[in-house]
DNA sequence: AAATAAAACGCAATAAACTGCAAATCTTCA
DNA sequence: TGAAGATTTGCAGTTTATTGCGTTTTATTT
């Protein structure tokens, strides 16, 4: 066997599974466990695949090892830090849940004025904690997990309000099938709110461009500003230009 | 299996769940739990998450509120674990706020079946965290300093439930002027809750016995339980045999 | 304050990776 | 064709990584 179709054999794996072990390729191949580390290690440094001890990973697995979790935060931030731009004084605000959502919590000036609305508890007490901000708290049954609220009693007081701007953190956004999520009462909750803003702001780590849940929430004609941790002119955000305005 | 697949799985749970148990780790990936903390103290360096006595959380989801030191807080304890012994299984209960609540949301029993309403965020939070029981919020703007939620959207939702018991801290009980308190606003929504519930328990701690402040809450007689640290036959507690029990 | 559960620490066993070397195989050119 | 040189392969010895276990320390609960 000639050492290109191993690396090719090896590669298939990679890409089929995502990882491979060198004792399971050893057998496979019927070649010793060093040829299997040789031919990993010319692999690697080609920037086919990532090593790992006992075997190898493919890149775009290994991606969301090394850089998200810290890095995915620092995009967020970013987000939070470019959303805050759209907020003024003595604007009335109704605010989603999610991670996104409580990093601009924390941000929010001392001295801002204003008024908060928001189903999630968690962004309630942080906002109100931190400034002079009035905050009122869209309450319900609390789903576990996302600590946000939902059911008809939150749909119903939304009905009552009236808001400038709508912050949404989303689970997925896609140029064809525009906001969409997975949990029923989420998406109920998140069309009210959308109802009862002048205003639609979306605020979504690139990663989450391009996903796709099974229940729609808004079409991406709705939404007035789309916000991400990458620059406006980014290619990737080429296909969301219904949007409004892409921050 | 991999150390990368088997980190990655503990991230896929952190995100799905924003919490994991250690033990729990162990059974599912059949890894030592010597195995599974070394994972979660890599994962925590290369901040991913934040490692917490018995597992690890999100980060995001880091509880934002370090409790300033609880005054009294043994004696709160006490009281609490008092009052959890009138709490049976399929029960609605009605909440307050207050460091005496708090206690009280993390005794309850991770398998206790039943409804918790409350006004305050952080007993809505603590209780959805670790237990199965449904927890409804009832919204409103939130007061700064108290952390619970007043207003006429709280006394509205509060007229359309009904409980089986309402739990209430208090600033101030007295024998001859029964519940007493300072805000407006909290007596408003204290009241129509005291309304809404079939029993009443009052928690104080004895230093709080005696006092008096301007507004009325209720009367003794409106009292079922009154829980303090106190054992029920200290003479402290005599001028309080208004209320119905004492614990 | 005691009992319990979890975490931290050091240690040893095992498995994998690395190193240098020699045998086998392949290239290439007279 | 066949021999020098290069490449590839497998092997033995050494180094490094990973894991589970017993013990001690620290947290948490009663």
């Amino acid at each position: 066997m000639l050492i290109e179709e191993r690396q090719n054999y090896i590669l298939t794996q990679i890409n089929l599974h995502n990882k491979v072990h060198t004792s399971d390729l050893c057998n496979e191949l019927n070649v010793s466990l060093d040829t299997i580390r040789r031919d990993l290690t010319d692999l690697e440094k080609i920037g086919k695949l990532v090593k790992v001890h006992g075997g190898a990973i493919s890149k775009s697995f290994h991606y969301p090892f090394q850089q998200p979790a810290v890095y995915a935060q620092e995009n967020k931030k970013e987000i939070a830090k470019k959303t805050l731009e759209l907020i003024e004084d003595g604007m009335n605000i109704l605010t989603g849940g999610g991670t996104i959502m409580l990093e601009l919590a924390r941000m929010i000036p001392e001295n801002l004025k204003g008024t908060f609305f928001t189903i999630s508890p968690l962004v309630a007490l942080e906002v109100a904690q931190r400034s002079s901000i009035d905050v009122i708290l869209i309450s319900g049954k609390l789903a576990r997990n996302s600590y946000i609220c939902t059911g008809p009693s939150v749909i119903r007081q939304l009905s009552e309000i009236r808001v400038d701007l709508c912050l949404l953190g989303t689970n997925s956004i896609s140029s064809t099938e525009g906001l969409t999520d997975t949990d029923w009462d989420v998406v109920q909750v998140k069309k009210e709110m959308i109802k009862r803003a002048n205003k639609l702001a979306v605020m979504s780590i690139a990663e989450k461009l391009g996903a796709i849940q099974n229940l729609t929430v808004c079409d991406l004609n709705d939404v007035d500003y789309l916000i991400t941790e990458l620059n406006p002119e980014d290619p990737e955000l080429s296909k969301y230009s219904k949007v409004n305005k892409i921050k």
